[in-house]
DNA sequence: CGTTTGATATGCGCTTATGCATGGATTGGC
DNA sequence: GCCAATCCATGCATAAGCGCATATCAAACG
């Protein structure tokens, strides 16, 4: 075999991927957590090396040539197979010691997790935890995070996924607004209360009116993108927002709107991509999720 | 995006896949031009980075582990991908400075090439050119040569070839060896006679027999694997060889075998890779040779 | 038209990685 | 069973790469 072609500094390659993809050196220095005058030589080494112009210096940021454009294609390649490698490294890896990455929506982040890291971090102090809060669905495809908390199914073929159980939501809001709107009792009483959107697809006003509210979108007029913002607008008194019935429940500044109204169900599922959860590690992280969290 | 996956060190899983394919780190070693020890510390940071065992240290050389021959799988991958990412560079660079690498037979190497590696010398003094003589055809696939001059058409898809014209090769022998066998004037004459082969697989047999002699394995009782041993072997006069008619004849030291009879013909094929040869110095040297070599 | 923001280059001190030389260990051959 | 060859590990001097601080520049905004 010949090893001409693989002599050239990867590090480099992986320096012009990420700085293309990313659109600037800052940019991509802080993806990858080193400074922006060291992928700014890498790149210039890089260049070098092949003998080939990558970027146009133009003012403020780069743009890439043809002939860039061109080997980003297979630098792209190379980025996939380093994350496949990054992957099957986690699942081979046994040792309990390392880092495990758990994505969660803010909600769950924030009402859930915290009493169940809490007892991981006693049982396993060898794992060091990383708590990914965000809206959307973390790519575990990517490896954006080892294990995932969700409400729905995963569809993607190479996640495995258990479900924990089924969550009642029920509608919140304050004493104070409900008084406002004529303390509802029934769903109809509902038709000019001010909803709390929490994502602006409208599969919040959909699920509702599947419930027998009958709602449009003028109902919700205040969109949040996130879960804790929703909910302390909800405690402020604003309007009416949907909520895990054990949080809500627990919640002294508001109550149940329509309280005996069947709760809406959605469930919890731990999801986790096949190669990762073969990793020791990752496994009793999910473990012990899953029995804490039924 | 995210990056966390690529954030490992690239040229450390580059130590793995050449260590792992060569099977040892000195191998490795010297297929990279780095030294020993430097890809021992790169695989060793690797398994650390990963937290996961690779190789088992066992004696004399290092033997893959599961998970190590299951990230073998995807380096390898990056490993191809940086292949493609080195050729498509070679083939993006308008630089006439750098190198070019022409692969050929021994033979073409030795008796067709000098005189234009002179000329082309002169010509473009900004090109370092590598000649890699040798006795199988190189990968241009895997870029282990920019030009090959071969004597056959390529089948490999992605390769552009050039047919530069059909060369006569004749029989040649001492004229001390062919009294010694009685001075043959016809095909049946050589009946007895030895030939020196080239190769194992009996294509020189085969092409013999279908001029119209009638030989069998008996005829071939040296085999050489190199082209120059075989022509030096026919001087000697230790049998017949077969040799490009330019070269034979002029080679004071022997004689045509059967000097009216038809030259075999063997043509001349230029190839490079469809994307090396959109480079400008690779371009330069293709022209250059089609055109002396015609 | 000046200010601010966010970007790329450059100089410098220092950490890190590399290569060389060497020692220790194992396999294969005679 | 010894010898030679080959390979991996370690210590040390050196060189290369990195991060920090800073200069410079361009574009957007008021």
């Amino acid at each position: 075999m010949d090893w001409r072609s693989v002599k050239f500094d990867w590090n480099r390659a992986r320096a012009f991927l990420v700085t293309a993809e990313e659109g600037s050196l800052s940019a991509a220095a802080r993806a990858l957590g080193m400074a922006q005058p060291t992928l700014g030589r890498q790149v210039d080494a890089l260049e070098a090396e092949l003998g080939v112009i990558l970027f146009e210096r133009v003012g403020r940021g780069f743009v890439l040539t043809p002939s860039g454009l061109e080997l980003l294609e297979h630098v792209r390649a190379m980025g996939q197979a380093a994350t496949r490698v990054s992957l099957s490294a986690t699942g081979q890896s046994q040792s309990i010691e390392g880092t495990v990455r758990i994505a969660a929506s803010e909600t769950h982040a924030a009402m859930l997790l915290p009493p169940i890291i809490a007892k991981l971090r006693l049982a396993e102090p060898g794992i060091h935890l990383e708590i990914v809060a965000s809206a959307k669905p973390s790519d575990l495809l990517r490896h954006e995070a080892d294990i995932a908390i969700r409400n729905f199914a995963p569809t993607e073929p190479d996640l495995i996924a258990k479900k924990i159980r089924d969550v009642p939501a029920r509608l919140y809001a304050t004493p104070a607004y409900l008084d406002r709107i004529g303390n509802p009792q029934l769903p109809y009483d509902l038709r000019q209360a001010d909803f709390i959107s929490i994502d602006g697809s409208g599969v919040f006003l959909k699920g509702l009116n599947a419930l027998g509210l009958s709602l449009t979108e003028r109902n919700f007029p205040i969109l949040a993108e996130n879960y804790l913002v929703m909910w302390e607008l909800v405690k402020h008194g604003i309007g009416i927002g949907i909520q895990d019935g054990n949080i809500g429940d627990r919640e002294p500044l508001v109550r149940r709107v329509l309280p005996d109204f069947n709760p809406f169900m959605f469930p919890i599922w731990l999801v986790a991509h096949r190669e990762v959860n073969t990793s020791r590690r990752v496994r009793v992280v999910f473990d012990l999720l899953a029995a804490d969290l039924a």
